[in-house]
This record gives structure tokens, sequence and C-alpha cells, in this order.
DNA sequence: CGAGGGACCTGGTTGC
DNA sequence: TGCAACCAGGTCCCTC
């Protein structure tokens, strides 16, 4: 489900009704998601939310005593509810608020996760190598150049990889890569860094058109305030039946490191 | 070091 | 209608 467009909104969402809230009580239901949920969460009730952000992918809430790490997996979603509202299915972990609201977190694959440290959250394991966010300036033309120089991976792959640049996912590389009229699975190093320029445009462009839309909703995603992301009409290559929207062609799938890619045949190369 | 594939899960859709 | 196969927004970790 959720790339960076999807965490930004969830984030956003969230942010207003969990700052300056108190835990009263964590109610755990299942504690196997990617990693176990560790004892140590139990132990943050009667802690302060200082704050409610975003790194990649990650949702990250400082406490007092340190700093939750959340990750919403490929079916995680977070809302935010009047305590005693009826417990969704695969509703894993409830967060009760001293407002009488609770963040409630669904996650049905169990791909998530709830970490919690009491260092510097940027420099935990997950965190400290991860790229930079891809909308912010330090990512860039000269950046991604260099990321690509006499690298023999598929273009896709790389934009892909987190540790290159956060929070683009399957999704957002289809289209961005169309947007810049390149191939998905064209060698990263056999790109010219004035077409890199251009993908780095299109990238942005396209996450923060997602943002502005509420995110993607393809199945089950939705915002923290139960509706749909609107990004999904605007959608020129990713999971599109018909023809391409500039030419006509139809759009052609194929599979990437096991993942579906999508681009048009001619405004790709 | 980089590339590739398996692993972790449930549920919706597709096809016989 | 039933059931198996396949597919899905992520990413870590192991092997070569």
């Amino acid at each position: 489900m959720p790339e960076l467009p999807e965490v930004e909104t969830t984030t956003n969402g969230i942010r207003p009704h969990l700052r300056g809230q108190t835990i009263e009580r964590f109610i755990i239901r299942e504690r196997r998601l990617r990693w176990p949920i560790s004892e140590a969460i139990d132990q943050l009730t009667g802690q302060k939310i200082n704050d409610v952000y975003r790194r990649g992918k990650y949702i990250l809430m400082s406490i007092e005593q340190g700093t939750m790490l959340w990750h919403l997996g490929m079916s995680g979603s977070m809302r935010v509810l009047p305590i005693n509202s009826p417990v969704a299915k695969h509703e894993h972990v409830e967060m009760q608020l001293s407002s009488g609201q609770a963040l409630k977190f669904r996650d049905p694959r169990r791909f998530g996760s709830l970490l919690f440290t009491k260092d510097d959250p940027l420099e935990h394991k997950l965190l400290c190598k991860l790229g930079p966010e891809p909308l912010s300036d330090d990512f860039n033309t000269d950046y991604l150049y260099k990321a690509c120089r006499n690298r023999s991976t598929a273009i896709k792959s790389l934009v892909m990889d987190s540790h290159r640049v956060v929070g683009v996912g399957n999704i957002y590389a289809s289209e961005a890569l169309f947007s810049a009229g390149i191939l998905p699975t064209r060698e990263a190093g056999s790109i010219s860094k004035k077409r890199l320029g251009k993908l780095v445009e299109t990238i942005k462009n396209t996450l923060q058109a997602a943002i502005e839309k509420g995110g993607t909703t393809l199945q089950d995603f939705s915002q923290s305030d139960g509706k749909p992301g609107y990004f999904t009409q605007s959608l020129q290559v990713y999971a599109v039946k018909e023809g391409c929207r500039v030419c006509g062609k139809t759009i052609r799938k194929i599979v990437q490191n096991q993942r579906s890619s999508y681009y048009c045949p001619k405004c790709q190369s």
C-alpha cells in the first residue's frame, strides 16, 4: 500500500490528534508484525507525545523517553477514533489517548512494524542508511547522476532502493519514469545526466501531486480520516489497461525484481 | 561491494 | 459454486 505520499498523508492526518496527548493505555492484540512488538512499548503508558513526523516511509512519534518508529508495510493504515469504537479485523494496536480517542493501527498482512528507541531515531539501524528525501534539495540531478554512474542495475530498481532515495515505491516509480520518458528497464549507468535531471523533476512532481490528492487508493488504502486517496484517477501507466494517454499505444506490463512495471513502448526509451 | 531471490503475511480476484 | 493459483502499495537478509 503506502508509498511516501500515503505515509505523508497519514502522518499529517494523525498529528493534530496526537501532539500534546498523553498515552493512557496500549492494547496490543497481535505482537507478530514484521518484527515482534517489544515489551518496551507497553511501558510507554503515561508518556506525552511531543511530535509526529515522517522519515522515508517511517512515521516517528517522539515522546519523553524516546521515539516510536512505525512502518505501514504493504497493507498498514492508521486512524484516530473514539476509544469505544468497534474493533476492526486486523486492528493489531490501539494506543489510547488522554483525549478519549485512540490511534488504531490496522495491518492485514502484518508487514508493518512498531519499534521503540531511546536514542536518536535517525541513528537507528533501520534509518541511518536511508537515502535523501525525494522532495528535499539533497535529491538533485548531481546526486542521482552520481548514484547511477557505472551502475548496471535497471533504473527502476535503483530509484526504488531506499538507500539511494526514500519513498519511491512501485506505483510512483512507474509513474515518474513514464513522465520522464525513460524505460524502467534502462541500465542506470547508460542514462544521460540531462535525462536523469528530468527524472528527478518528475519524481518530485509525481510525489507532490499525489500528496496533494491524499495518495493513491488501489484496494484498501484510506487516509487517516477514512477517505480514499484521489491520485488513483491521475495514474498514467500503473495498472492502466487502456492505451497511453499521450500516444494511444497499449500500456505494457512486465515483471522486474518480482514487481510489476508498467510503461508505454512508444513514449519511453 | 552489487545483484538477485526468498522470506514474511492475508485477502481479493481470476480461471478452470 | 468451489477451489487453487496468482497477485498486491515494502524491504530485510542471505547467497553468489
